[in-house]
DNA sequence: CCTCTTTCTGAACACACTGTTGTATAAAGT
DNA sequence: ACTTTATACAACAGTGTGTTCAGAAAGAGG
């Protein structure tokens, strides 16, 4: 790809995590991001069709990158032990990637919202659901849909990455994955440190 | 309040949520609102700021109705049972409500998102949390702090509601609350029918 | 019913940002 | 060196915003 156009994409995109330490996505023009950038007015009209569609672009990207990540942890695990400690590292990788790209992904959860960003994850979930639950796991008999249970893991997993957020990034990406399993197994209310019907 | 008031914003009301049939807030514009629901555009100003503010408001009006029902239903429990008990017809009040607030309720969801709902849900757990667990359950030491627990149950809250909309709330509110009760209590793996730790 | 007050209307205004276009220039690719 | 392509500059019409003001309409209160 053109050298010119490397480079103007990534002023502009500089240019919007710049600003958006100052104002929300809602009120910065595009105006805005070109002259922070400094470049022409039109030229980011070469680019993007509007800063909406810029946003999507950046949200597109960071997801195929987790996608991609996810994807090379799949593998065929026949017991639900297999199954726990295969799919822990990959949780853990997930998570150095956000870490990784902190700015944006602040940005896209505040900005595009929970729903756009957690609609790709659930479909990612109803996949790996579908596909790579250990047969054992599968011959229990289902008490919710899979689309609901995919919304909620989406959910849940989105919400960690809220709180980590709104903490300041300061637990580790071992951590964190750590809270995903706790929670994702136990619930919430074993991961208050209630077993349930034990009492 | 005077009766030409009442009527001006219930038209604006009106002409808003027969607009998000046909697009998203975000292109909806105060023309378009003030055209539909035939007033003066000026008008809409002497009632509101601009259409996010207006916005605003419908969310804290809906909110503080949950919020009244949700605290008419608080009572001290001295064992979990109780709690559990006492907690049931609380939610399904709740969804009963959420069902005739419904038009609102799903363009609040769209627009507004997430966040800023599921904030206002959030402290209204961590508030039911501190003060309104059974002390059995506080005798357990807490794994993990009340706020990423309150976050985590206003997560799962929202995301049972954006299921009953996705399937056009076929559910009645008995069943959604049995649903959000189970994941709560089992966590989402025990909601798919494993059992944590079992096998 | 009458008067006073509040709200709404209609029209106009400056303003900001948008998205596009045409020409010129600079920089890249080959 | 030559061709292609990206960007700059500047101007344009268009749309929506938020405000203002005089006048009309409707409600409130006696």
């Amino acid at each position: 790809m053109d050298r010119r156009v490397v480079k103007t994409r990534k002023e502009i995109r500089n240019a919007l995590l710049s600003l958006m330490e100052e104002k929300d996505f809602e009120v910065i023009t595009v105006l805005d991001i070109t002259k922070r950038a400094n470049i022409n007015r039109g030229t980011f009209y070469l680019h993007y069709v509007d800063k909406y569609e810029m946003l999507e672009k950046y949200e597109q990207e960071l997801f195929e990158k987790l996608e991609h990540v996810a994807m090379e942890y799949l593998q065929d695990d026949d017991t639900m032990d297999k199954f726990l400690h295969s799919r822990y590292p990959a949780i853990v990788h997930v998570f150095h990637l956000l870490q990784e790209e902190q700015e944006l992904l602040t940005i896209l959860l505040k900005t595009r919202g929970f729903f756009s960003f957690q609609d790709r994850i659930k479909n990612t979930f109803i996949y790996m659901f579908r596909n790579n639950i250990p047969f054992k796991v599968s011959e229990h008999p289902f008490l919710y849909p899979i689309e609901f249970l995919a919304l909620f893991a989406s959910a849940m997993f989105i919400s960690v990455i809220q709180y980590w957020i709104q903490s300041d990034m300061k637990q580790t990406p071992e951590q964190l994955a750590q809270m995903v399993w706790d929670i994702f197994l136990k619930g919430p209310m074993g991961a208050f440190g209630v077993l349930p019907f034990t009492e």
